[in-house]
DNA sequence: TATACTAATGACTAATCGGTCAGTTGTCAA
DNA sequence: TTGACAACTGACCGATTAGTCATTAGTATA
């Protein structure tokens, strides 16, 4: 399946040239070098191409981040390494971030939408979680305020070497983010961003139980799974159907499956399903 | 002139739901009520529409903004009356923000590109200003950096209220911003942005002799411009053709010319022009 | 060489786009 | 009532779009 990866790659060129509307599939046909007819073989529709580029940018995405502020590391570099893996990433992967981190998402329809939204509220989570562990000194009803603040220091530096291609040394820009965001955690007083913003934008993007079971059961049939992560998958189905396991085994299912990067994104819905229902 | 008025708030309705490319002639007429033809009448095209709205939200922003930071307000007072009147607009005209402020350009032709930069770059401008003004104890290698703190800090909250629809009281989201902002000019020691960057930017924006005195003539023909103004504008545009005023007095006109909105706009335009020349 | 099968093609369709223009309507003064 | 004129209409145009499908090219097996 290289054609595919090629596909991929050079319509994210192309999206992020002229944006997604503007950018027809001739225009992607033509810069691949294959027909049209080619194209659909490996693509229902063009919505399902940018469903694939979504999904194969954010899964990986996650997946790193998830790794790179995982309970191992020391908590003082936890931020440092969100904001590290985050921006590195950003310059790798420059035509994604400039087509869907900017947000140009008026194009997309609505269930992209929920897609992309249910990708960033993971990253806000996990940018919560980061906060909560990291300034552990700070009263809770600051939190989600500096993560608000963490979201729009790194929007203004993205947008700097994303648009206007300059250039900074990745350690010191992290490191003054990292200074800045300490600095306003300790002396901010002043609340702008109320806790129940958080519950209901948990609620706009949870999963049905019988959604989630679909996604489980889609992971299953991947044939690269492995039996561990399988068997896991499995065990969480029925648990939804039937819900007999205690939180602790849960827990220990979904670090099994997080392993696997496509897993991550199921393992928070997962989470945030069960938090929903109790 | 009533029609010309429905159809930009119209189509700015639809630009804000669908997008600006997703969004078709068709579909404004519709909402509008009216046949294709009539829109003809009042626009050469659809990107002379897009132009229209720019320039008409955009200048009244503008100088919005720059009435409320001038000479005379109280220096403390600055950075509030800059973030209040920025969100209370945002606020008011939210169709816009949604549309042009999301940065949601790649859609747009190079010229309409452009424009939006210059606008951006007068209100950067203005904030940094603010930011010399206000902060005038802060080394000046911080200024950008406390700059891009703002308008980032300022993004992450815009995005709350206009995606999310999360309303916050006016008051204290201003002073939360604020608040944080002051905490890091006082405290923050590493800097991310190089003050080559400005420069950069403005050489980028900076319009050429010609240009300016097309731009400074159209404005002279518009019918409701008082004599003052006209005169202001006639020396102005003799100055460019051969440099005989000095600063003071070309610094004096440009104050004559700024009390008309239309004209703030120009005025920064020229002031920039000069900078470039020396 | 003949057969079978997949990968790939590009002419084609129906729909929609921005934009045009010959013709209709409404409103005045004469 | 008439004629002049501006405001307005919507059928129409060429270009372009996403998506289809009968046909062909390429390759491996018998």
């Amino acid at each position: 399946m290289v054609k595919k990866q090629i596909i991929m790659e050079k319509s994210l060129e192309l999206f992020a040239e002229n944006g997604f509307e503007a950018t027809s599939i001739q225009q992607i046909t033509e810069r691949c070098g294959i027909s049209k007819g080619a194209f659909y073989l490996h693509f229902k529709s063009k919505d399902e191409l940018i469903d694939s580029l979504i999904d194969d940018f954010m899964t990986k995405f996650v997946a790193k981040i998830e790794r790179s502020v995982s309970e191992g590391q020391p908590k003082e570099e936890l931020l440092y390494n969100y904001l590290n893996v985050s921006f590195s990433e950003f310059g790798q992967q420059a035509n994604f971030a400039k087509v869907f981190l900017k947000e140009q998402i008026h194009a997309f329809n609505e269930e992209l939408l929920n897609k992309m939204q249910g990708y960033i509220t993971i990253l806000n989570k996990i940018l919560l979680s980061i906060v909560q562990r990291q300034f552990d000194q700070l009263h809770p009803s600051m939190y989600l305020d500096i993560v608000f603040a963490t979201s729009g220091l790194m929007k203004s530096h993205a947008e700097l070497f994303l648009i206007e291609h300059y250039k900074v040394d990745l350690h010191v820009l992290c490191s003054s983010i990292v200074e800045k965001v300490g600095i306003i955690a300790e002396h901010a007083k002043i609340q702008a961003i109320a806790p129940e913003y958080l519950s209901s934008v948990n609620i706009k993007t949870s999963y049905s139980k019988e959604q989630l079971m679909e996604l489980l059961e889609s992971i299953q049939q991947e044939t690269e799974i492995n039996s561990i992560i399988w068997e896991s998958l499995q065990m969480l189905n029925e648990n939804l159907q039937e819900p007999k396991l205690s939180g602790a085994l849960i827990q220990g299912l979904l670090k099994n499956i997080k392993v696997e990067s496509r897993c991550v994104w199921v393992a928070y819905l997962y989470q945030s399903y069960l938090e929903n229902e109790k």
